[in-house]
Formats: structure tokens, C-alpha cells, sequence
DNA sequence: CTGGGGCA
DNA sequence: TGCCCCAGG
């Protein structure tokens, strides 16, 4: 599950609004695994037209994009391209949580423990490539641009901040950062409260950004030795790290040794990780061939005949979204009109 | 996750 | 208004 940099890292609060005009790269995989996650009725079960066919990644792509699109903001999707062979055994971890997690699931509700089947369906989430091409095509359909990655999407996704396409890349996992990418945002959302896991409580969700160069800053670390601490961690590429090392001792041996070779604590477990590879994983990554994106322009006819006409979706509401986007659209360019003439 | 309806 | 809660597909 991504890595854990959060004690390490502070973030800045930022409303939607500062992002108003920039490019944000988003990572497609990552963002449509939690509407998987999140988007479900009142049993778990993920959201389906009439035909059994999953519309939560339809659904929760099309209110996101829409308010990101009023607000000004330009996203771009990275897809994950080809997966690491040493990602192999983290993908193996989560298919088997998953695995018992279907079970668990179906369990609570043979049992009618709906809140335990709300929870366990949640991470039963499987993407499928045909949720891939469909995200795609509302994706086309909004005139936003889509980049595909050709190995981890993260990777990519940095790769647009350090080359200027995008102002910062946004994902819910810290990897961009060992990445290098220039900016993080997190929860890039509307809806500023989320619901908690188990209870009835809510807590206050905002968006919030990382800057590279403060981390690098706040911790006294190169971007060397950033990748170093993430790998005492663990990271997708060597899950759970080293035993008995967190984030606090991590960050401590690094400063004290410079480098993970030169850490006496875990000199005998060293042989064992292939710490070089995962160090060019981050440092050196395969990334896209051309940089260029263009955005297009919104169709509403092409929206209304996919998620309305195939896939079951109300047009009221649907039209309703694209009448507010564009009411907010034709406002801004008033008031520029206002400026220029 | 999100919009919208019901309600103080 | 603002908050809570539920349906959406």
C-alpha cells in the first residue's frame, strides 16, 4: 500500500481555487481504485446499471472531473503502463487480502451484518480493463487528455511536473515524491467531509500539497537519500521494509550513515533486497516518450449517450452537471472579456 | 464520492 | 443557510 512518508512530511492545506489554471497530473489507476473503494450501495455492492454492469468508476469519475473542470483545473490521467516484476509480490499480498476479503464479505451478509459487509466489499475492488477503456472514453468524451505510462503511472505522472506539462501531480500515495515529482496534491476532491471507516462520525477532508524541495528541506535529505529512507521503510517494490525500522528510524540511520550501505543495523539483511534496482526504479524511471497534451472540448452529446442512453444514468442529473460546467465556464470567459475586450 | 432533499 | 442523510446505477 503505497509508503508510508506521512510522519516525515508536512503539507499545506490548499483550496481547489489556488489550483484554478493549472495542469494537475492525476493517476488514473489510483483514482478509479478508490471509486471502486468508496462508490457503493447501502450493501457494498458496487453500482450497476440495469445490465449488472459496474458504473462506480463512471459515476465518480464524471462528478470529479466535472467540479475540477468548473473550478479551472486541468487534469491530465496517467494509466499504469507495464508492471515491475519486483512489484510482483506486493500485487500477490493484495490479491490475497482481497481473496479474504471477498469471503468476509459475503459472510457478513449471509449474517446481515451490512455495516461489516460495507466495510469488507470495499476492499474486494478489482479494476478491469474494460473499466479501463470505458474511463477512457468519458475521459475523450470530456476533453481530458490521457497519458499512457509506459511502466509505474506514479512515475509518469512526476516526469510531467519535472518537465513543466503539469504544476503538480496528485495521488492519494506519497511514491510520487520518491518519484521526484515537483509538487503532490492530496484529496483532490470537491466535498470537503468523508465519512470514517467504522463509525457515524465525519472528519474534515481538504486538499492539501507537498512541496519536493521543502521535503528535501524540512529533512536535510537529498532526493538519494529520500529513495534510501523509503526503501529502510518498504516500499510497493519491497514490501514491509526492513523488520523494526519505521519512518522515525529510517530517517535517523539515513542522516546518521549517508547511505543504506553504510547502516550497520541492517548490513546483514542487505544482500537479501535489491536496494541498487529499487533506487533506479525511483531515480531513473522509464517514462513517456512525448510530453505533449491538449485539451479538448466538452461534448455533451457524447456524455449523454454513454452514461445516459448505455449506461443507465439519469439525465437530469447528468445534463444538470454539464449545465452548471457550463455556466461556469461561460462566467470566466466574461469576466477575462471584462479585462481584454 | 457527490448532489440534492428534508429539516432546524 | 448549514447540516445530516440517503440514493445514485
Amino acid at each position: 500500500m503505497g509508503l508510508d512518508l506521512k510522519p516525515l512530511i508536512t503539507s499545506t492545506p490548499i483550496k481547489l481555487a489556488e489550483l484554478s489554471g493549472k495542469v494537475v497530473a492525476i493517476d488514473a489507476f489510483n483514482t478509479i481504485y478508490q471509486f471502486l473503494s468508496t462508490i457503493r450501495g447501502p450493501t457494498g455492492e458496487l453500482l450497476m446499471n440495469g445490465r449488472g454492469e459496474v458504473t462506480s468508476h463512471l459515476s465518480g469519475l464524471f462528478y470529479r472531473n466535472v467540479n475540477l473542470l468548473a473550478e479551472n483545473i486541468k487534469p491530465v490521467y496517467v494509466f499504469d503502463g507495464k508492471m515491475h516484476a519486483l512489484k510482483a509480490q506486493e500485487i500477490e499480498r493484495r490479491s490475497k487480502l482481497k481473496q479474504e476479503a471477498v469471503a468476509q464479505y459475503n459472510h457478513a451478509l449471509e449474517e446481515g451484518r451490512m455495516e461489516d459487509a460495507v466495510k469488507y466489499g470495499k476492499r474486494t475492488s478489482v479494476l478491469t480493463d474494460s473499466m479501463v477503456e470505458e474511463s477512457k472514453m468519458l475521459l475523450a468524451a470530456l476533453g481530458i487528455p490521457y497519458v499512457q505510462a509506459p511502466a509505474d503511472g506514479e512515475a509518469a505522472a512526476a516526469h510531467l511536473t519535472k518537465t513543466g506539462v503539469a504544476y503538480a501531480s496528485a495521488s492519494q500515495d506519497y511514491d510520487s515524491i520518491l518519484f521526484g515529482a515537483r509538487r503532490l496534491v492530496r484529496n483532490l476532491a470537491a466535498s470537503g467531509r468523508r465519512k470514517v471507516p467504522g463509525k457515524n462520525t465525519y472528519i474534515d477532508v481538504e486538499p492539501e500539497i507537498i512541496e519536493h524541495d521543502n521535503v528535501l528541506k524540512e529533512t536535510g535529505l537529498t532526493h538519494e537519500q529520500l529513495v534510501d529512507v523509503g526503501i529502510l521503510i518498504g516500499t510497493d517494490f519491497n514490501p514491509g521494509g526492513f523488520p523494526g525500522i519505521g519512518p522515525k528510524t529510517a530517517i535517523k540511520l539515513i542522516k546518521e550513515n549517508g547511505r543504506l550501505e553504510n547502516v550497520e543495523k541492517v548490513k546483514s539483511q542487505l544482500a537479501e533486497v535489491p536496494y541498487q534496482e529499487i533506487r533506479d526504479i525511483f531515480l531513473k524511471p522509464e517514462v513517456p516518450k512525448s510530453d505533449g497534451v491538449s485539451f479538448g472540448e466538452v461534448s455533451r452529446e457524447k456524455i449523454l449517450d454513454f452514461l445516459c442512453v448505455q449506461k443507465s444514468f439519469s439525465t437530469d442529473r447528468v445534463a444538470g452537471m454539464l449545465d452548471k460546467l457550463q455556466k461556469a465556464q461561460e462566467s470566466r470567459s466574461q469576466s477575462l472579456e471584462k479585462w481584454f475586450g
